[in-house]
DNA sequence: TGACCTTATGTTAATCATAACATAAGGTCT
DNA sequence: AGACCTTATGTTATGATTAACATAAGGTCA
């Protein structure tokens, strides 16, 4: 048995700011310099990757990423800034709640 | 904007033991003492309420609840014990998390 | 010019999760 | 006997999310 923790970044309209696919997706993003890499390397769809990210900048309220058709996509300072708080957000989340089962859930076992 | 986080308890295998879908479930058939009343006051039907209760006891290994077609269901002693420590393990994780959030978001605003 | 990249968007198809319906066995109460 | 509870399960719709397909504008390179 083990702990399995969620974080999403939610705007007071109750949209999703960031998750962590989308946390994968701005990754990818700033990594390959692409939309369609990213897609191909996160097994999603152009559009699906599109999507989700209109979708935070919607519910972030302001743009995350620079697209151009001949240079590519990369992150705004404020997208990267979102991508990097995120993370660590999700990762002391995650040791966080880790600590707590670990203190309920002693030696692994049974209830 | 706001943290939203989510707690699950997962078996070896990946199957759900515990999510916050099923401690309400729990919750109330403690309170009402029948799969039917929970159903209509959780607004789902039976049969959603019956298979998750099944799916628990399938990843939790034990019985979770004695069903009776006279006298109804209630918890088993380690459903009860799963519950709490659920209900109690969701609560200071959420506690922790706000932690973390209001750390690394001060003020509530911007990024 | 034509094949191949990129972003951008709409439309349609498929898939998956959930809701709804049906039925059965068992029992109580009027 | 009939109406109403309960658990239990299968089958069938419905709905929502996602995948797939199509198209467009713009540019590069051979």
């Amino acid at each position: 048995m083990k702990l399995r923790s969620s974080q999403f970044l939610i705007a007071d309209d109750g949209g999703i700011i960031m998750g962590s696919g989308r946390l994968a997706i701005l990754e990818s993003i700033d990594r390959t310099g692409s939309i369609n890499q990213t897609a191909k390397e996160l097994k999603m769809s152009y559009k699906s990757v599109w999507s989700k990210i209109k979708s935070t900048e919607k519910n972030f309220g302001k743009p995350v990423v620079l697209a151009d058709k001949i240079t590519g996509t990369k992150l705004t300072d404020e997208g990267r800034a979102l991508m990097e708080c995120y993370r660590e957000l999700k990762d002391r989340c995650i040791r966080a709640d880790d600590d707590v089962f670990k203190d309920i859930f002693p030696g692994r076992g049974e209830a």
